[in-house]
DNA sequence: CTTATTGCAAAACGTTTGCAGGTTT
DNA sequence: AAACCTGCAAACGTTTTGCAATAAG
């Protein structure tokens, strides 16, 4: 792989950006600092950088896949509200015991949690139980 | 949600194919037994079904959904190399310690296993070890 | 000088949608 | 009769691709 400037500026936005950035989101922010770039660059290197090992892909069901910069194992929740993708981190036995479970020959594991996050959680409630909130 | 010829069909069709079918595949099966059915209305059908709970999206990362007859939780295979999906039961007590250990309000998870089948992962040792194969 | 990489635009892909007409209740 | 559902075709959003031009080694 030959070194080019546009894909060490995605590889920038993706271990700047921590909230999971779309191939969108990146090609947004990356605009900036390399006027003329374009979307299908993004795509590939960013397809490229999945394939080296230097980002992790987030696939989310129906929406565009998310890129992430931490490279260790972990899963992620999906709010169905405010549609952001948060990290959470698993318990290590439990991971050990999932892997050790499977037949076949598993190279990796995708999981998602779908949901409300913490905040848009407690928002929820609140908006569930208007009396509570006025108090 | 009225009656119609073409969702019961759909349904049954997924009720069927135990193989995870995609939508496209369902229709091509469909369509056999009702000829002009569209396949926009199998989209539209499949989704019903999946609100209405009678059948499960298996979203599989950069694959076009798959459908479910089985309603009950369980994981799935994605095997790489043939382009199955197969089941994969969980233990209940490690589902619910994944649950349990959630913040926010979780309402699906979405665990997917990607590599090989038991079948393709024996096939491929064979190849990768051609002497004993031989004997 | 060779070949990877780029920008651009067009296409591919899976899926949804608007509409006019047909079906179910 | 009112609503729902259909087939059709067009449109959608995301991602990939073919191409001629450019940049890296």
């Amino acid at each position: 792989m030959r070194y080019s400037k546009q894909r060490e500026l995605v590889l920038q936005q993706v271990e700047a950006l921590h909230d999971h950035p779309t191939a969108e989101e990146i090609y947004q922010n990356a605009l900036k600092e390399c006027p003329g770039l374009s979307l299908g660059t993004v795509y590939r290197n960013l397809n490229s950088l999945v394939e080296a090992g230097r980002v992790r892909r987030v696939p989310i069901p129906g929406q565009p896949d998310r890129f992430d910069h931490t490279l260790s194992w972990h899963s992620h929740l999906y709010c169905t509200r405010c549609g952001q993708v948060t990290d959470l981190a698993l318990d290590a036995e439990v991971i050990r015991r999932l892997l050790e479970s499977q037949p076949g020959r598993v190279t990796d594991c995708v999981l998602t949690w779908i949901g409300l996050c913490e905040s848009c959680a407690q928002e929820d409630e609140a908006i569930k139980t208007p009396v509570a909130a006025a108090l």
